[in-house]
DNA sequence: GTAATAATGACAATCAAGTTGTCATATTGG
DNA sequence: CCAATATGACAACTTGATTGTCATTATTAC
């Protein structure tokens, strides 16, 4: 387990490139769907069929409540999310995807799935899976 | 090549969450600098002895030159960077550290390597290197 | 059951990183 | 030399997100 720093230190700044390069490509192709990368992020947690309140949004999300509350309340407006009675909590409602808001999602990711299958083409599905391994690893030390 | 949009979006969005969680971590390592993350990146350019026009920074950051001016403009201001006669161009000078900065900056990533190699204990130098150039394949194809 | 404590939603101010637009001026290259 | 372009400076704006505060409602500890 020798660990060599500047390799390691590579790979951050790489996702640190990687990020705003993906963000640049993603905001493109969100942009037709008429939704913000934040509203996307809250979609991503609940689709396809999550039922999560905004403070369980917050937390899984490593978010301030309060910036949830605003995208969930945008995305309740536009019919894409709606509330559904939480047993655990009276006043704090469960959100879930409407069908719209399923439908749409779907979509989205649909477009993701052919852009990522071209920006993945040269690489192997090894490589990916040591790859994703290695990410999910780094993930969950920084929890 | 049989590309599985699934793992390769799982990729992605881990991608963005360890972003995300990188950029806090870093941040708070970085308070004690004195300097933002907007800073960090432009010195990270220039260490430990390029010399770059703001033009040119911004070219490689992919980022608009108005935005690096600033910060080069604060980090000027701050001696921690200086700036030299460009031979190619007689209006914009060659940005580079100085002593000051270079020292500054050589201290962050000292700090840096030790969050990364605790980071990055529990993955091999395997995998280190097949995420690397997983990483740097993804990148070079969004240019 | 009631009192203390914590959680929630709503609202506002703020922040940081970055973009876009514009201007005057300098610089460059045909 | 002149047209086209590059640069720095400044300003307004956008976006994702935080922090602080408030009133209200839940939960819990007794």
């Amino acid at each position: 387990m020798s660990t060599n720093a500047s390799d390691c230190y590579q790979i951050v700044w790489l996702v640190r490139r990687l990020f705003r390069a993906l963000g640049q490509k993603s905001n493109e192709g969100l942009q037709k769907f008429g939704i913000s990368a934040a509203d996307r992020a809250v979609l991503e947690f609940l689709y396809p069929d999550e039922e999560l309140s905004v403070p369980d949004i917050a937390a899984r999300y490593q978010v301030s409540r309060q910036h949830v509350q605003v995208t969930v309340n945008t995305l309740l407006n536009g019919k894409l999310l709606t509330t559904k009675d939480n047993p655990r909590h009276k006043r704090s409602p469960l959100i879930a995807l409407t069908a719209n808001g399923r439908k749409l999602f779907s979509r989205i990711k649909e477009q993701d799935y052919k852009t990522v299958e071209k920006l993945f083409s040269a690489t192997s599905a090894k490589e990916r899976h040591t790859t994703q391994k290695t990410l999910e690893t780094l993930l969950a030390q920084l929890r």
